[in-house]
DNA sequence: AGAGAATGTTGTCACTGTCAACATTGCAAT
DNA sequence: ATTGCAATGTTGACAGTGACAACATTCTCT
């Protein structure tokens, strides 16, 4: 018996910081805050990350592979001969995940990310893309935006998709725009993105 | 003569943290270090803004003044008796002004300022959304969408030409979806939110 | 000329991230 | 089963940081 190994303390740093993310913003997250509320010294986070933007960048790692495992579970609800429709509902499960984890999504959106990121959240978003993008072309095979580069329209998918949920989950924007947040609206937004 | 009085240190305070954004990211931002650079005390800088809070949202209040104005400039260059290409030409004055702004525009993209938004900061938001939200209901005065609702419209607009900047500001989508930048490239992606 | 507001300085405090040196535990090879 | 090593956790230290209070200088307005 001991408590001297916590046995999951990385996993427990990151839920703790996904909280306190929630919560607070990136901006009041603090190691030495986390090892105190998980009853554990002051350096142990460090053992899992070495440094705080690691803590940061496994947390986006992490949830780009959720969002990407959703937005292919939204995807899977219509017919593969349905592409343009898939698109849109790829689209809902985008903002529908950021609705419903404000504080992963805010941690994806902070810009100084990019700045810190390692192999593996380089690969999660690797593979966000692919998706998005395999399912960008099997849509223009179908006549979606035929003559339209699939740089482009990829740009312009993941952007808007992510662009809008940004505003959606941001509390000022919301605050200014002030609209009532309802899956209709949600669908509705989706539909100026990839017409249904 | 002295140099005890600045003269100016608040907007040199601004400049050089819009200098310190660009170069290291807003993680990177510290007032001290501000005031060193300057040849001020470290305590200098507080007469100005009272936490590091205030300052980010100093700028990003000035950030969104400046888009506004160049939003506005965008839209003028189309006459008033073509609101949608006048949508489209703001799309693209959106993009152009965050390429060429990425300090300032990542700072803005940063979801904590929301948390210490002050009433300037509002302000310039709610003008700006006031902007755009004006020619959107023009433009479906003339046809475009008109049975959308306005607000669904503003969030899709806001969100698409915001989160399209984003992704093209952006090091690591940048990296991860690699693509030139050219004056062609934004203007087929401001096509396709709003298709001139 | 002088008073009061604005601006800058100095000193201090608690807190933070990071590192190094050390302690404990888990585990795998023997 | 023992032992040795890697993984994990602890303690202590250091420099930097934001924020505050008390004080100094300068500007402005009358």
């Amino acid at each position: 018996m001991s408590n001297y190994h916590h046995g999951n303390l990385r996993n427990a740093v990151i839920e703790r910081a996904i909280a306190v993310i929630g919560a607070d913003g990136v901006e009041a997250l603090s190691l030495r805050k986390i090892a105190k509320d998980l009853g554990v010294s002051h350096a142990a986070p460090a053992r899992h990350f070495k440094a705080k933007s690691d803590l940061l960048a496994a947390i986006v790692a992490d949830a780009y592979a959720e969002l990407t495992k959703s937005v292919l579970a939204a995807s899977n609800a219509a017919g593969k001969s349905q592409p343009i429709r898939r698109l849109n509902l790829m689209a809902q499960g985008t903002i529908f995940w950021a609705l419903e984890n404000k504080a992963k999504f805010s941690a994806m959106m902070n810009p100084d990310v990019s700045r810190f990121a390692d192999e593996q959240l380089k690969s999660s978003l690797r593979e966000f893309a692919q998706v998005i993008a395999d399912a960008l072309s099997d849509a223009q095979q179908h006549g979606f935006r035929k003559n339209v580069s699939g740089e482009v329209l990829l740009i312009y998918a993941v952007g808007a998709a992510q662009g809008v949920s940004a505003v959606l989950t941001d509390d000022l924007l919301g605050s200014v725009i002030g609209v009532e947040q309802t899956a209709t609206l949600v669908e509705a937004i989706a539909d100026q993105i990839v017409p249904a």
